[in-house]
DNA sequence: CTTTGCTGTTTATGCCGTACACGGAGAAGT
DNA sequence: ACTTCTCCGTGTACGGCATAAACAGCAAAG
């Protein structure tokens, strides 16, 4: 019968996670199909990735791909996981902020690497033994802070979607530079037909004698000061909770008006801990 | 000789910006080709969009709506200023946090109601006069504020990306949901095979068994308040460098140590004010 | 010596965008 | 009235895509 292998999940599961397995002296096997992909889809993007390519660049049919990969949507899954391992661990030392924003950086350098990484979509990607070092590595940076679990996890999540949000412009525009051979700037100024038209709005036109476009921010430093400093407000606002919670039992403390600040809701938990202390 | 008109941004500028023409009693027209594609791609996605599935819509030949658009690329950029024309006037009312907030949340239910707006990609597409009304409000919801022109650029393009990420996994899981008739929920329910893997991974079982993923944070309203509360920080931080600036001159202006605080930076500005005041 | 399983190939189906040549109808010029 | 031109819709064709299905060569196992 049918395995259906290419609709099967857990096949895909199988592959990502099976350890590499050896690799035949000739022919064809997973892990050239695999790095055969990310360069050509390196040199031409996601769009550009078909399976006759991948054939062609490994000198067989289109078809003997299929004897190792059960589609396309597969391979990038394959894809996925084989350049995810090359993400460096960024140093375990400074803040959860100076830790996120430098796995932040490392995310968007190896988007420039593999620019079809930003371009990747789909909710139901398996995620291999990299992907998922790398995401756990991503919420350990916030492990110190006194967020909430599904906090924590919404961070991450915003933080990942930026940095693939700004490659995703970055490599579009790059992208269209090269096929046509017209720089962004350059083709937006021939659109003199367009700019006639945009006198009558206001603030558009504010700003641009104001030279708003001169000298634009840089869009990913811009973008991820601002992102980091809303999650520090947030994380700054769950600390002082924690602050206001008695040690010992957890329950809700009111602050002393003035002078050394309150440690415990009551006599009772104070003597608990004292008791705990002198036991241990 | 060629027109090539598929290639001709001018073109497109053209059929965007001219005033709605005269619609003929029967046959095809441009704002019927532009309105048949919105409704297929609002059923379908963008991926769905196809010339000859729009042709069918209509009842004619895919070849027919060439002569009336000059190719997919431009039809999109018709469908994106078609349905950018629905955008809902945020009240003039409120301070800039509010208003921008107010124009986010309209953005993302105008994405709530046609998904495939989210999933256009490309760097150079033209704006019709919808598109820069739209663009132009948002700019002037942070005309109050004194952010530098860039900066006011730069959040208005940070927000935009922010909405259109969020509504990307948003459009990508309802389809696949809709294609498998799985929901996302049970479907990763379903990759035991997975999940025995994650064992060794800390932070990751320490969230999981903590719950977080059992009560997910809504991914847009968090992203959003994280996303006002950085830009906040910002605007607080230029309102601050604003008070340190001579009324006059614009100059620096050093701080009265204490006391009422000082405007002008100088007894000769100080002066050039006061004659302007009394002459008129 | 046959059977089985793995690997690579060939052929074919059904999508896609769109270039190109054509046909008919109405307007404009003579 | 007759030609010419322009606009609009059609039909055919090309090259690209993913992949289903049948087939061929070879090696190990029975």
């Amino acid at each position: 019968m049918a395995r259906g292998r290419a609709d099967d999940p857990d096949h895909g599961v199988e592959l990502l996670w099976r350890a590499g397995g050896r690799e035949p002296r000739q022919g064809l096997s997973l892990p050239r199909v695999v790095r055969a992909a990310v360069e050509l889809a390196d040199d031409e993007g996601l769009a550009g990735l078909s399976m006759r390519k991948v054939a062609d660049r490994l000198g067989f049919t289109t078809m003997s791909l299929y004897r190792h990969v059960p589609g396309r949507g597969q391979l990038v899954d394959l894809m996925l996981d084989e350049v995810l391992g090359e993400h460096p661990r960024a140093p375990e030392t400074g803040g959860w902020r100076a830790r996120l924003e430098a796995v932040a950086r490392h995310a968007w350098e190896l988007r420039k690497r593999h620019p079809w990484l930003a371009e990747v979509r789909g909710s139901r990607h398996v995620p291999g033994p990299n992907a998922v070092a790398h995401y756990d590595y991503m919420l350990s940076t916030l492990a110190g802070t006194a967020l909430r679990p599904s906090e924590v996890i919404a961070v991450v999540g915003m933080v990942g979607r930026f940095v693939d949000a700004e490659a995703l412009v970055l490599v579009e525009t790059r992208r269209e530079e090269r096929r046509s051979g017209v720089s962004e700037e350059e083709w937006w100024g021939s659109r003199d037909s367009l700019f006639e038209r945009l006198d009558r709005y206001p603030m558009l036109s504010h700003l641009w004698t104001a030279g708003g476009w001169d000298q634009p921010e840089d869009s990913f430093d811009f973008g991820l000061r601002r992102l980091l400093d809303g999650i520090e407000v947030l994380v700054r606002q769950r600390d002082e909770i924690r602050d206001e919670i008695c040690t010992e039992c957890g329950g809700p403390l009111e602050p002393a008006p003035s002078g050394r600040p309150r440690v415990y809701c009551s006599r009772a938990c104070q003597q608990r801990a004292y008791r705990k202390r002198r036991k241990g």
